[in-house]
DNA sequence: ACCATACGAATGGGTCACCCATTTAATTAG
DNA sequence: CTAATTAAATGGGTGACCCATTCGTATGGT
């Protein structure tokens, strides 16, 4: 098979050629990219092609484009928004429920924890038990706000990843917390027995990982995230539409 | 907070209305927009805004557009493609090395292994099964291509993902091979034996996959992914930059 | 009557020449 | 020296226009 007439459309080749040079490093975030003008006469085709071709990049989440005067379009620090962002899409389109990412959440969450348990640093083991202390300030706290206490809880969770050293796992944790959180944050944790619940299991994590029991990190880690999914199976019993698709819905 | 002067960009207003008639329904997969000229009456607004709409919508995977008289766009079957898509990139930008992605499928292919072995029924047994012989006619036959080997090798795992009917699992299986692939490609499976061993691994996870034994389908996973990992590590010694990211970066 | 070719209409892809709103820096008035 | 004004560069947006692709249809030769 060889090629077609040309390469196919333009702003596809421009997308792809803009993308390779920030994959391969020519381009780091921060960096900006010339004006559309400026590119205009680089890649010697119309003015439109150019910002459809920003638009497609600006939506994977690579630039960010801003602007009046010394604007323009910037490359953007990889996040896993633009992820997010397509899986709550799948999840608004019926193709991926609940279930189905808690089914992976506790297929990866204990292998997390006993990584952590085995890799750890005095350091790092500070960290957690500093992610702790907050947790339990917003537990304790007057402003008795459990969406503070489950951003703890994630910060927690994600701190565990970032100890395995393996940006898959981060990123996937990421990927996997905020989409939950996400749908699901006004349904949950009004009752403060279960956050508490919740405080004690991360806190067993952390004491596992401190002492580098992997195995007990791994089962502790998983009882948490069973029962997590249970409260909230059971948080969401009269919700029949899954939470009404609220989030807004573009923003890359 | 009220809206600023106006909704945001034109585009984006655009991509919300259409994005949100598809999500409850009054777009179904099939269903035809009308043609740029048409929407550019509709929403009086200029076709190259209706372009640039359009262009995300595509991106995003819930159109696709076709040239030609009665071509336009028609809404997609959702599907994980585009997340698969963000996954790959991501890993791209975060600089992975191929130990973490190693490690990263070793931690889930073994439960993958393991939920298809509960959840298979027969056609997926059948399918499974005449993966396994397109693989040996790769292997056997005269045109002795490593290369459609191990496409039916990342076949083989994917039907397992897809087995667990969880397209989270199957969305980031997709995005490990597609990864390992495109790094590694040309530098392993020169040697007859290895792809051997490879396909009788291969075939004992089908077989336990077939009989329900859980348990042995994923030790039988983790020793084939292991063993996979060290072949790529000693395949790779001389290989000090470890493939530069010469994949096609875009295709969503 | 049949089939192949030619034509034309509708569509998406692409280009050009503009104009507008926003933002920043330089300039000017007080 | 400060504040208001202006000018320039940028992204956002528009309309008219042309091209390549893909059909259905008409035409013409057999």
């Amino acid at each position: 098979m060889f090629r077609k007439t040309q390469h196919n459309r333009v702003f596809q080749d421009l997308v792809d050629q803009i993308q390779a040079a920030i994959l391969d490093g020519r381009l780091k975030p921060g960096d900006k990219l010339p004006s559309q003008r400026d590119l205009v006469d680089m890649f010697q085709t119309s003015r439109a092609s150019i910002r459809e071709a920003l638009r497609v990049l600006e939506q994977k989440g690579l630039i960010e484009v801003k602007l009046g005067v010394s604007g323009g379009a910037v490359i953007k620090t990889a996040g896993t928004e633009s992820i997010t962002a397509d899986l709550t899409l799948l999840m608004q389109q019926q193709q991926v429920s609940f279930d189905h990412l808690a089914e992976f959440r506790e297929s990866i969450e204990g292998d997390v924890a006993a990584m952590a348990a085995r890799k750890a640093a005095p350091s790092d083991i500070a960290r957690l038990e500093d992610i702790l202390v907050q947790a339990e300030a917003c537990l304790k706290g007057d402003d008795h706000t459990p969406y503070d206490f489950i951003r703890m809880d994630i910060r927690l969770h994600i701190a565990l990843a970032e100890i395995t050293g393996n940006p898959v796992f981060v990123a996937v944790m990421k990927m996997i917390h905020e989409t939950i959180l996400g749908f699901y944050d006004r349904f949950t944790f009004r009752r403060r027995v279960v956050l508490e619940e919740n405080y004690r299991d991360l806190g067993a994590i952390v004491a596992a990982v401190k002492a580098g029991q992997s195995d007990k990190a791994k089962k502790l880690a998983l009882g948490h995230v069973g029962r997590f999914n249970r409260h909230m199976k059971n948080a969401s019993h009269g919700t029949e539409t899954p939470s009404p698709p609220n989030r807004r819905a573009t923003q890359n």
